[in-house]
DNA sequence: TCAATGATGGGCT
DNA sequence: GCCCATCATTGAC
């Protein structure tokens, strides 16, 4: 089964790597492309959504309000565009990089944040489209599987189906969003 | 503690 | 011209 939330749920715990940096994803939120007003791919493509609508596996990123980029997985196969956003991570290692692109020294508030994370890593309009399965971007398995509950929230901040249930995070973990 | 707000630029009607 | 899948700061309490 491939939905944008099945894919939510099991990023969850993955490690998303950059250059030295790399942080565990503790927040996630699916967007059903077509089928949900809240999604970007929802008016069809475009110039920004076309890679929405490409191959699984590949980033979408955009800018939000003029200031801050959004990163995004495309979790469905071609011609659906079902993304998966990513929201917040729990930062292991580049600490000194991901402070100084920051400008703050809280862990907890290095990548707490669609908007933080992509500048605590690294990830800019740049990187809009590429192939998260060969880099230099990556996913990949945690080295050791830890223990975790999933909580269901409704995503945050936006104005269509604001009560769907298709946000995922990382039951108490301290780098969610706030 | 918390609500209100300004910053800032691309995408789309 | 209006709308944003945001964040840091401000100012009231």
């Amino acid at each position: 089964m491939e939905s944008a939330e099945h894919v939510a749920r099991a990023l969850l715990g993955k490690i998303l790597s950059y250059r030295g940096a790399s942080a565990r994803i503790v927040e996630t939120e699916a967007y059903l492309g077509l089928a949900d007003a809240a999604a970007h791919a929802f008016r069809g493509i475009t110039p920004r959504t076309k890679v929405l609508f490409g191959p699984p596996g590949h980033a979408y990123v955009y800018l939000i309000y003029g200031i801050y980029n959004c990163l995004n997985i495309v979790s469905e196969p071609e011609g659906s565009a079902g993304c998966v956003l990513i929201r917040a991570l729990e930062p292991l290692t580049g600490l000194r990089a991901m402070r100084r692109r920051r400008g703050v020294e809280r862990l907890e508030d290095l990548a707490s944040g669609p908007g933080k994370l992509t500048l605590a890593m690294g990830i800019n309009l740049r990187h809009n489209g590429v192939d998260l399965t060969r880099g230099p971007i990556t996913v990949s398995e945690p080295e050791r599987e830890e223990e975790f509950e999933t909580a269901v929230t409704p995503r945050i901040g936006i104005r269509h189906n604001p009560d769907w249930p298709l946000r995922f995070t990382i039951a108490g973990s301290r780098f969610v969003s706030k």
